[in-house]
DNA sequence: TAGATTGTTAATCGATTAACAATC
DNA sequence: TAGATTGTTAATCGATTAACAATC
């Protein structure tokens, strides 16, 4: 309804957010509800009821009061404004384990990501598809990326070879890199990187579990209470 | 050397960044470079320079005026104080593509992390085994979480089933769990989530990507400068 | 020594939260 | 109407950055 073409700029933060709010909201419009207060958003996602009103703010036209906010038109304007409409095309380099998992990923589309094409250096699989997706040569590279105008790379090779695939990329006129390597990469000033660090979410999951657990052996260590 | 044992407690942002330092140390490690200054790695990580050293002396001993920070102390420091070191066993629910290679994947174990086990309802491969761990019939989570004594479990199932899952995961005295479904999942208070969001990394990739692409057009479209 | 570098204290910036007014 | 709810303005909080002192 609002925010759709021209790019509103948005915290960084509530840019984060966002997703959150999209997956919570289809599931209650999955199930037939049509409106949902703030005060209900910020206590199910833990998040401040300011703070998510904000968040709609920055991108909807805004709730009723009393009412609440339309779920639908909620979805509808989360979704134009993260561009989950408009298909955005891709090609994968390192068409190993992961590689093929990416590729068989059915959910990509709803966020309008298209994987045209993979390459890889393994002769076995190269002239072969994976869900339906033709495997190169990664010599081809630069050819596809540039016939096909392709802005987007994703790095799912050894992190040995990383970083040569990154500036292969980079040759191939690549824009926006997506890095599932567990390395650092270094790009030239134009190109954009987003690690998919798994490592990132691990630490934060491993120290808020030690934390929990500290906690939880303080009170059962010595229960000197009651 | 520093910063074992006892959970020092660092800003979220700092907690971030660290595992982005850890692997940009190892390249330089790797290649035989002994020490490093703040500067440096600013400059290549594109940070300000006092920030890495307020995140370095956070978890660090610190380093030395001229000849900067000892690579290999760093890394200790790091991988000591992200507890990367202490293996922590994991359960892993939705043996399908995704669970597989989660399974297969060699890295976890740099990160303490080993899964032990997987569970899924397909009579066909409960039984058998996945890049050697047993799969098992998700009748049997409570009983091998419990008596194995488990706090993470990793969830790889379709979304329509994430919940379901994690509740069973609760029940079964999980503490941590790691979110791969796109969805978000209701949990008891002393239940910690964290998303494996390809959603939120993909929206952030392609909210830069427009920027550059827009910018750009301004300058290709009337190029009225020069 | 001079200068490269670390480390610290204070200023700034941006996001979150609190308080309150507006609306259905 | 009363009260649930949105929306806005001001206060707070926390992280980043700037300025400067200390050190090898």
């Amino acid at each position: 309804m609002t925010a759709s073409g021209r790019s509103i700029s948005v915290p960084r933060p509530t840019l984060e957010r966002l997703p959150g709010y999209l997956s919570y909201l289809k599931i209650y419009h999955s199930r037939g509800m049509t409106h949902i207060s703030a005060t209900r958003i910020a206590e199910d996602l833990k998040l401040h009821h300011v703070q998510v009103r904000k968040d709609l703010a920055s991108i909807s036209s805004g709730g009723r009061p009393r009412t609440g906010y339309e779920i639908a038109a909620l979805i509808e304007d989360i979704d134009s404004f993260l561009g989950y409409g408009k298909v955005r095309t891709a090609v994968l380099v390192g068409a190993g384990q992961l590689g093929r998992t990416l590729l068989s990923y059915q959910g990509f589309a709803d966020y309008g990501l298209e994987i045209i094409a993979a390459f890889d250096v393994n002769e076995e699989i190269i002239g072969s598809r994976i869900a339906g997706k033709p495997v190169y040569s990664i010599d081809e590279l630069q050819n596809v990326c540039r016939r096909m105008d392709v802005h987007i790379g994703i790095i799912t090779v050894p992190m040995t070879q990383a970083q040569h695939v990154c500036d292969l990329l980079a040759d191939s006129g690549i824009l926006a890199v997506w890095n599932f390597a567990p390395v650092h990469l270094r790009v030239p000033e134009h190109v954009i990187v987003q690690n998919e660090n798994m490592a990132v979410s691990l630490a934060i999951l491993s120290k808020q579990l030690d934390e929990r657990l500290t906690a939880a052996d303080k009170y059962s260590g010595n229960d000197d209470s009651v």
